[in-house]
DNA sequence: ATGCAAGCTCAAGCTGACTTGAGGTCAAGC
DNA sequence: GCTTGACCTCAAGTCAGCTTGAGCTTGCAT
């Protein structure tokens, strides 16, 4: 409520690690929203902050801004969040992680057999699977295991 | 040693399911390599599906080709690699999943701590450190976790 | 009241990993 | 001998996720 609560983009930029060229391609992209001054210079909520870090860690774990924006809307719009909005997103984040983490796994798992046997190439590998990946292109860079 | 050990691009392409012109793309990375016809066509040995395979499993990891072309550069040059080559190196892929686990599991702790607090943002939350960020930079997309 | 850091916009650039297109050649079957 | 599909070489485009630069404005501290 109070004016304080308002904060300039170098402020969140300091606060958060991120440039502020990419604060404001995020502002752009939706994933963050801010008001403007009498000079047309933005102002952001505290609790952005909160919102930019969960944005850095969950591109930590390979999401792309698309998925994070989707994440985010689950959150109450340009108004602060409750410490039980947190925890619920969070925990969304967490069933990501241990989705990638059982992937990883069973790669490993195959890769075991593979290394046995030297083999890495063929129909019979199981870590090799054509049809895995007939649906996954599309151009850009290639994310793990998805 | 036969000549039906040499394999025109096509065949590669359909053996590993990548494009014609991502293996050219490869070719001209340094990833593979190949002879030429008398017709200037491409031709690659046929140990060469295998070593694409390789990169195509190294990429699902999140592997950049730089990185890559570094793992198979331990590989016989041009010529067909042995079992234990290839086991060799499939025992490095390994030991990079391990320490992929490793990291998102150190993560999915740190969240379950934070989901506790509610936190997600600042100095006293684990998971949110702007030092391991400082040094990360530089354009291009950003990989997990690295 | 003035200096200067911090902010603004818009266009262009960059990396990684490819794809697409234009325009031409090669080779195997009929 | 001719057609058809696989192959060739560039050059340019694409997408994500930003950064860089030019040129200009704001606003806080002295």
């Amino acid at each position: 409520m109070n004016r304080n609560d308002l904060i300039p983009i170098g402020t969140l930029a300091r606060r958060t690690g991120l440039a502020v060229s990419a604060i404001r391609y995020y502002e752009e992209r939706g994933l963050v929203q801010s008001v403007r001054t009498g000079g047309n210079q933005r102002r952001f909520l505290r609790s952005d902050i909160r919102r930019l870090s969960f944005v850095l860690i969950a591109q930590k774990l390979g999401l792309g801004l698309g998925q994070i924006e989707q994440a985010l809307a689950t959150l109450p719009q340009g108004r602060t969040p409750t410490v039980l909005d947190w925890q619920k997103i969070s925990r969304a984040l967490r069933g990501e992680i241990d989705q990638r983490i059982q992937l990883l796994t069973r790669t490993r798992h195959k890769l075991d057999e593979c290394i046995g046997c030297g083999c890495l190439s063929l129909d019979r590998c199981a870590l090799y699977n054509k049809e895995d990946r007939a649906g996954a292109a599309g151009p850009g860079p290639r994310f793990v295991l998805d």
